[in-house]
DNA sequence: GAATATACTTGCTTCAAGCAAGTATCGAGA
DNA sequence: TCTCGATACTTGCTTGAAGCAAGTATATTC
């Protein structure tokens, strides 16, 4: 039942993605019988030659061994195509000072020159694939290429998210990842959407840059969660309360969850509002949204009152929660008590 | 010069995804001596081999030559693999009616089962790629290879737009591609982009279904463009102006423009405003965008007024163009006249 | 200081794959 | 119809990439 809608399966989409591309960039084994003779003193290269060039020259003083591992080759194949590359002159290999049995590996001036002719080929070739596109398309394509190395990078979680101010389209990306978000999580329809759409609209009307701002947490240049910082207004009246903050529109992409990014965004929010001389942060949630709760209390806030709500097609419980700056700011440390 | 900017290499880029991916799918040639044993009756298949069992499984009646042709190898090579496949029982070689110099290739059941067997080896590796991965970072993988493939792909401006109403999310894209693309053209401030977020925020609130409605323009399950219609209000006092639509916020990503994308959402609003009973569309435009400009003449819309404005940081003229849906239903090629 | 492990080398072998010279068949012209 | 060139595959020979296993020199350990 689960898995009997006509969705593709993802690993044979993946697998005709990998097909394609490999063809795309001219894998060897996938055809091409590229002699890669250089046109340098007719020297010319087997694929297996060039790669030992290419690790050479990315690490110099390698070893055989390393190499041997590195390539997952035989190392008496390496040995012999050492001894190639050394005869004619494009290797030098030294004795290793603390451990004779290793060699360490550089290359000579006409090795950098060989590379350089084949680094420059490979250059070529990466052009021609980028060439055809327009501009805005090379960025995508570099841009979706990086994505999938970051993602397929075993550790790509451990890249440190940064905090920065509002760009041209975040206002948007924070409206659709809401959006998107809330009703895939929670099921909440599109007047939710509408509602951060009008919040964000009112963030930027009424700004007072120096008592409000927001931030965006990044991943890679890649948005990954958000929070604003606003003035608190009475409710009815729209009036400034004097000295209390409000946050709002705090979000951490699923996908960055558990990294602390939450925690991140309201701390910097915290930090801030001190600053601006707030005495207090209000915020308002919803009693179901239990990783936001978790981020509050741990930072301090406790719950003010409770309200229930039919909101976006849901009954739900509104909550506003509220942090004293200057106690919080003496306990620092009181969550993990 | 040209090169020394610190900004890396698009093509240097590539070159290292193709590094890392080629290495993550473990293409032969760049380490993994895959030998390939078939579980099945002990036989091992050479890769070269494997890749013969697949492109005869896609398809079968495939001759020697076009093979060779495919996989880039020798004739002789090719001829020589295919008997012995023939004489594994994995292949039948029969001889062609029209010309008994072709012997068109279909695998046996055991060859079947000898690639359903690789088949599913490959299936394996593919989903041992993505199994690490939380199910939303799978989706982002497949998206961007299937961004990539796109991209590549020469023909991937032949892929026919398709349109849609709005889903989780779309308000936000709407809001964050308007607020980014207009911020990059026109160098237009963050309250360009508020004030779409507010006019969507206005659309979901005053919606009425019968009378409004908005459409996304998507490529291959990616939005490309947008397309609001509402009814039209009166300026000031907000009320309905009977039996006037407006056109609000169509918007085409400059990556898929000159594919006639704004002219689909156009004419989709069209029909629609036509079904709902309105009589005149309306529309509010700037001078300087020409693109859109282009495509409101071509569909029949005349400049009613236009007035100067300074908004968004820039001095601005704005237009207030509109269509007779009666004439224009009468006079449909009236554009190319 | 002997035994074992490591880092590389060398001899032998396999097999993928190309080249070139066949053989059978087809199509076009005398 | 027969011949000649082209096409589709086959076969003989060769190269070269790369593995296995045995060997040598150096390091490390007891």
């Amino acid at each position: 039942m689960t898995t009997a809608t006509p969705a593709p399966d993802p690993a044979q989409t993946l697998r005709a993605f990998n097909r394609f591309y490999t063809r795309c960039i001219g894998v060897p084994g996938t055809g091409h019988k590229d002699s890669t003779q250089s046109g340098v003193a007719g020297l010319h290269f087997s694929f297996t030659e060039a790669r030992v060039l290419w690790e050479v020259a990315q690490r110099p003083g390698m070893t055989a061994g390393t190499l041997a591992q590195e390539l997952q080759l035989d190392p008496g194949y390496i040995s012999r195509l050492l001894s190639k590359l050394q005869q004619g002159g494009l290797l030098r290999v030294q004795r290793s000072a603390h451990d004779a049995r290793q060699k360490p590996l550089t290359l000579t001036a006409a090795g950098r020159r060989a590379f350089g002719v084949l680094d420059q080929r490979a250059q070529v070739q990466a052009q021609a694939l980028l060439a055809p596109l327009p501009g805005t398309q090379q960025h995508e394509l570099l841009h979706a290429a990086q994505r999938m190395q970051q993602l397929l990078s075993p550790d790509h979680t451990a890249e440190p998210p940064t905090l920065r101010g509002l760009q041209p389209g975040d206002l948007g990306w924070v409206v659709a990842r809401h959006g998107a978000l809330y009703a895939a999580e929670c099921g909440w329809d599109q007047r939710f959407e509408a509602l951060v759409a009008r919040i964000a609209a009112d963030y930027v009307d009424q700004l007072e840059p120096r008592r409000e701002s927001a931030w965006i947490a990044d991943c890679n240049s890649h948005a990954v969660g958000c929070i604003f910082l606003v003035q608190a207004r009475h409710g009815k009246t729209g009036a400034p309360l004097p000295g209390v903050a409000q946050l709002r529109m705090l979000l951490v992409e699923p996908t960055a969850r558990g990294q602390g990014i939450g925690k991140l965004l309201v701390q910097a929010c915290h930090r801030w509002a001190a600053q601006a001389g707030y005495r207090k942060i209000r915020l308002w949630t919803y009693s179901l949204l239990l990783a936001a709760r978790g981020i509050y209390r741990a930072a301090g806030y406790r719950l003010l009152c409770s309200q229930a709500h039919h909101s976006f097609g849901h009954d739900l419980v509104g909550e506003v929660w509220e942090l004293d700056l200057s106690a919080a700011a003496v306990q620092p440390s009181k969550a993990r008590a």
